[in-house]
DNA sequence: CCAGTATCCTGCAGGC
DNA sequence: TGCCTGCAGGATACTG
C-alpha cells in the first residue's frame, strides 16, 4: 500500500509529533505480522526511552531512540501509525500501543497485517535481513547515473525491476506505472532490450514523480493516511494507475492494464513505446 | 544468480 | 439482502 513518499510523508509528520517524547508503556497483543510482533519484547525495552530521530530507508521506517535503539517498521499494504488521544477508540487490527508521556499513544494498525514491527540494537541494522540488501535510493540526484546499468542488465520486464526492492528501494505499483507513462516506455519491455538512454530518462521520472508525490503528501486512494490523520493530494495527478479503460491524458489512446511481476499494470498502449 | 509463481491476511466491490 | 469471487499500494520462499 504505501510506497515511498507515503512512508516519508509519516516520516515527517512523526519525527514532528514525536519529538523527544519519551515512551511511558507498551500495550497490544503479540501477533503474526511479516515477522512475529513480540509484545513482551518491545515492553521489555521501550518504556522510559525517547523518541530522538524519525529515518526512511525505501519503505521501511526507522525510529531511533535514547537510550540508542531503533522501531524498525514497514507498513506492508495497509498499516497505519496513528497519533491518539489515549481515550479514543481502539480501531480493529490495532497490534501495538505506545503510550506516551504527552497523554497520546502511537498505535500500529494493521488489518492485512503484511506489515512488520521489530526492535534493532544498535549496530543491529546493517545485518538486518531486510534493509541489508536493499538497493539506493531512488530520491538520489545521481540516479540517472546507477540505475540504467542497473536495468540493462537483466532481462525481466521493467515494470518487476522497478518493483524489486534490491535494484532500487521504495518504487511500489503506483509510481512504477507511473513512471514508465512519463518515460514513455513499456512496462512489459525488458530491461536488457532497452537502450541506454530511454533507461536514463526512465529514472528520471522515477525520481521526479517520487519527488513530486513527496512534495504533495503522497496519494491517498484506500487506507492509507498520515498520522495526523491527513490524506496526500497526489491521487488527481495519477495518469494510468487505476486508470484502465479511460482514454490516455497524452494521446487520447485507451489505456490498457496487464500483469506482469504479478501485479496489475496500466499502460497506454499507443504512446508507451 | 535470475525469473516467475505462490503465499501470507483481511476488507471490499462487483456479479449473481 | 446475501454469498461468492477476485483483487488490493508488499515482501519473500520456493520452483525451475
Amino acid at each position: 500500500m504505501p510506497e515511498l513518499p507515503e512512508v516519508e510523508t509519516v516520516r515527517r509528520a512523526l519525527a514532528l509529533e514525536l519529538g523527544e517524547l519519551r515512551v511511558l508503556a507498551v500495550g497490544g497483543r503479540s501477533t503474526a505480522l511479516r515477522r512475529p510482533l513480540v509484545v513482551e519484547r518491545l515492553a521489555a525495552v521501550l518504556p522510559g526511552r525517547r523518541f530522538a530521530a524519525a529515518r526512511r530507508r525505501g519503505k521501511f521506517l526507522l525510529l531511533d531512540l535514547e537510550p540508542p535503539g531503533t522501531l524498525l517498521c514497514h507498513l506492508g499494504m495497509s498499516g497505519r501509525l496513528t497519533l491518539d488521544a489515549v481515550s479514543a477508540p481502539l480501531l480493529p487490527h490495532t497490534h501495538l500501543v505506545l503510550r506516551l508521556e504527552d497523554g497520546r499513544e502511537l498505535r500500529f494498525v494493521d488489518p492485512r497485517r503484511f506489515g512488520l514491527l521489530d526492535w534493532l540494537e544498535p549496530g543491529a541494522e546493517a545485518a538486518d535481513p531486510s534493509l541489508a540488501r536493499l538497493g539506493p535510493e531512488p530520491l538520489d540526484p545521481a540516479i540517472g547515473r546507477w540505475l540504467p546499468p542497473r536495468l540493462k542488465a537483466r532481462r525481466a520486464p521493467l515494470k518487476a525491476l522497478l518493483l524489486d526492492q534490491h535494484l532500487v528501494a521504495g518504487v511500489g505499483n503506483i509510481y512504477a506505472a507511473e513512471a514508465l507513462w512519463r518515460a514513455g516506455v513499456r512496462p512489459d519491455r525488458e530491461g536488457r532490450r532497452t537502450a541506454l538512454p530511454r533507461l536514463e530518462r526512465l529514472a528520471l521520472e522515477v525520481r521526479s514523480v517520487l519527488e513530486e508525490a513527496v512534495a504533495e503528501g503522497g496519494t491517498t486512494i484506500r487506507d492509507y493516511a498520515a498520522p495526523s490523520g491527513n490524506f496526500g493530494s497526489f491521487a488527481v495527478r495519477l495518469e494510468v494507475y487505476g486508470r484502465q479503460g479511460e482514454p490516455c491524458r497524452r494521446c487520447g489512446a485507451e489505456l490498457r492494464a496487464d500483469v506482469l511481476g504479478g501485479r496489475t499494470t496500466a499502460w497506454c498502449p499507443h504512446c508507451q513505446r
